[in-house]
DNA sequence: CAACCTGTGAAGAACTTGTGGCCTCATCGC
DNA sequence: GCGATGAGGCCACAAGTTCTTCACAGGTTG
């Protein structure tokens, strides 16, 4: 399971350690240096989960955790110098979903953040199904009509993206910003190309598509089945 | 979910990128490049969303944001080239729904436009119904007696637009107004063709129709049913 | 370096939109 | 009633947009 996670750090040098760990799991990642930006980035982009240093410039991790759990129900993971149990029950008081002291170690940054988007995830479970078509969003694997079929990464993101909420019309603009995530910045004809490129493995009559149909003027959406 | 914005900016260059992007989003766009024009056309026009550059000739963007504030509950999103702080928080104060420091990047801008217009439409809700007719708004979907029927945009919004207030009767002036939005300079005629292409799709019996209909000399209605 | 993925521009197809025109039909004065 | 008048229905065509598709240029990966 991929996900966008927002990282708010005032040390750099921190920050992009943290950064590698969880690209190295196949996450997207965006970093800030304080509170005020944190703020900012998580209403803007809507990430899946944040990593929230407690001690920041302008607007510290504690409130920025108060303020966003007041607005929305993103994961927040809380990281702090400070190994006090005080602080620690504080932060879990105030909405945080979990907690950790620094210094961070890989190994127990990943399976805390595993088990966050797994716990937040939960809904999403693994397999779709659309009519023939069938996605495992775990695998990475796609069948239709029982027959395995082979997506690049792009054309998979796409597909599962109109898939979780058939009917539902995307604009060029957001499918890449859900499918290939923040922090991309590529024209709108790309989208048309992995769409062709995805009814070709997909569709039986790509003229005609079953499964991924273009709503004129709007977008894409998948079909109800 | 498509909007009426009016852009504020002294520079045309970068009135015309942000026109762009937010075309692309599927947007209704118009653009003026001094605060006493912005004053004009918000009152005039009454968009859903402003988004005003800070500096600007005549009446700069900070008091054109606390004089609107002042007479309506217009979104605003407050453009600067300043990225200071201070002025980020005197722009909040003030009433500024949002704040963005240049250069602006499309998929912040779109972001953030799209999170203002979700919680400022917020009201909007999803699902118009008219006899065996529903219209799914966020979805652009119209389904009649249960069965889905493609529109045109076009088509759409003067559905929707009626549909919001069957019994009520618009003018083809104000339809040309509501449903085409501003910046449009079209002939009355092209209502009529518009409305006969959906009856067309939408009524059993096109002469006869029992959801658009004609009032002699006046525009045209939803029935109520 | 070979294979493959990703992004882009361009040509052409498909579709939408706007308009003029012709015909039908509602309305009103007689 | 009955025409005259003009509003609205509808068609066909022109112009403008938007989509599809293709070929190709980097980039990545193994």
């Amino acid at each position: 399971m991929t996900a966008r996670i927002l990282v708010a750090d005032d040390d750099p040098k921190h920050a992009q350690l943290i950064r590698l760990y969880l690209e190295r799991e196949g996450h997207q990642v965006l970093t800030v240096g304080d509170g005020r930006s944190a703020l900012d980035v998580a209403r803007s982009r809507k990430p899946d989960l944040l990593v929230l240093d407690v001690m920041m410039p302008l607007v510290d991790g504690l409130d920025v955790c108060r303020i966003l759990r007041a607005e929305s129900d993103v994961a927040i993971l809380l990281v702090t110098a400070r190994s006090s149990e005080n602080d620690m029950l504080l932060g879990l008081d105030i909405g945080a979903d979990d907690y950790m002291a620094k210094p961070v170690s890989p190994r127990e940054l990943t399976a805390r953040v595993r088990a966050l988007l797994r716990r937040a995830g939960a809904g999403e479970g693994g397999l779709l199904q659309v009519g023939d078509l069938e996605i495992d969003a775990g695998r990475f694997e796609v069948r239709m009509r029982g027959e395995a079929v082979t997506l690049t990464a792009k054309e998979f993101a796409i597909l599962e993206l109109l898939a979780k909420e058939p009917g539902r019309v995307y604009t060029r603009g957001q499918i890449i910003d859900k499918a290939f995530g923040f922090e991309h910045d590529v024209s709108e004809r790309t989208v048309d190309a992995h769409v062709v490129n995805l009814r070709r493995k997909v569709e039986q009559n790509p003229a005609e598509p079953e499964y991924v149909q273009t709503v004129y003027g709007r977008g894409y959406r998948m079909a109800e089945h």
